[in-house]
DNA sequence: GACACCATACCAACTAGTCGGTATAAAAAT
DNA sequence: ATTTTTATACCGACTAGTTGGTATGGTGTC
């Protein structure tokens, strides 16, 4: 692994700046020498890497659900007891998370896919596993909180955890369109307080 | 103004065929020539009504504006006499228009916003308006019902106002990614009860 | 010397914007 | 009334710059 590491060094550099600058300006504005000066190479590096711009898409979205993957499993609210704990914990999270500029905290496949999803279906096919995949980790603290507080609701798990990312997936584009993440902050919230009324109010109006 | 409207047809066609290739392929990806192609006329026409793509964009946002504001505010809910009767069938008849193809009711400044925020400030701007504007018609009705309902909470009627377009946009997105309205219908079902569960307060927790 | 890796020069395709020109009609001048 | 002028709308070929991708050659390592 290390071994790998080290010979696709060049390949994650341009991985990783790809993640920057396509976040800042969207995918079809970045060129590819945008991401090989990010990156402090040249374009002889860049394409003994990647076969096309396409190709970069592609890896970039897998690097995007491998580094996020790995942020969100190692976070403390991982390792609370209760399931309904992290649920919500997970949107402090998200909530904390929003520093910096916003191509720092903004969501790479949620900018892609948008520019993409009908010119180049393979990538709107990666961003959509990169979002599933995700919001399946949510799915699963929800399923197992609706087991343990035994909700018989008229939504499933599934729904409520795209739900929560669909509620991200616009924040960020509200971020955006003011330009500071405070609002976004406050959809947080919102979402927070949601998730807390459907878990902690079980019998609102029990109807037939 | 039927005059002003049959002098300025040509560039009323532009905007229109604008708002669906934009929302198709992203502002970037859209080609000038493309707009003009939809639209039926030529460069040259294109360029003797707007001085630049970016000019294109601007006016589109605004034309969006226009557009949507009729659309809603001649739709039925807005005669509703209760204004939370009004904020939940708003929240319905976004659902209830999610149909066609995916161009076809997605957001024009959504789109736009994410691919230019850092790099088009005017355009962001313009978005941001669109937006806003839009939000403040809802903050209206939720302001009002929160008066009427005498609700005193930890949240304000904007930001609640700027959450439900958080949720629709969010809610794009994911549709955008999965190829189909499905779920966006299922995000506004959850922000429907989102909304109820605010104003519809049940008797506290009388259960023990 | 074979191979992975990286750099430079280059090309072909594409595209925003320009420019000279045509058509039409309302004023203005004769 | 007829001619001239002016303004608006429109067309399509062309230009100048950009960009994804290629060709070729160099360097270090096994």
């Amino acid at each position: 692994m290390s071994n790998d590491d080290a010979r696709h060094e060049s390949k994650t550099r341009f991985l990783d700046a790809a993640l920057h600058v396509i976040r800042a300006k969207g995918y079809n504005a970045t060129r590819i020498e945008d991401v090989c000066e990010e990156a402090g190479l040249t374009k002889g590096s860049f394409f003994h890497h990647f076969k096309s711009k396409e190709a970069l898409a592609l890896a970039a979205a897998d690097h995007w659900g491998v580094v996020t993957g790995g942020l969100f499993a190692s976070a403390h609210y991982r390792a609370l007891p209760d399931p309904l704990d992290r649920v919500l914990a997970y949107v402090d999270f998200r909530k904390a998370i929003l520093r910096g500029e916003l191509p720092d905290f903004t969501c790479l496949v949620g900018t892609m896919v948008q520019e993409v999803y009908e010119t180049h279906p393979p990538i709107r096919e990666a961003c959509d596993k990169s979002i599933s995949d995700h919001a399946a980790t949510v799915e699963a603290d929800i399923a197992e909180a609706m087991r343990k507080y035994d909700i018989n609701a008229g939504w499933s798990a599934q729904s409520l955890a795209l739900y929560t990312q669909a509620v991200i997936q616009g924040a960020f584009i509200l971020a955006k369109a003011k330009g500071g993440p405070e609002i976004a902050a406050a959809c947080m919230d919102h979402l927070h307080r949601y998730l807390e009324m459907l878990f902690i109010q079980p019998v609102l109006t029990e109807e037939a």
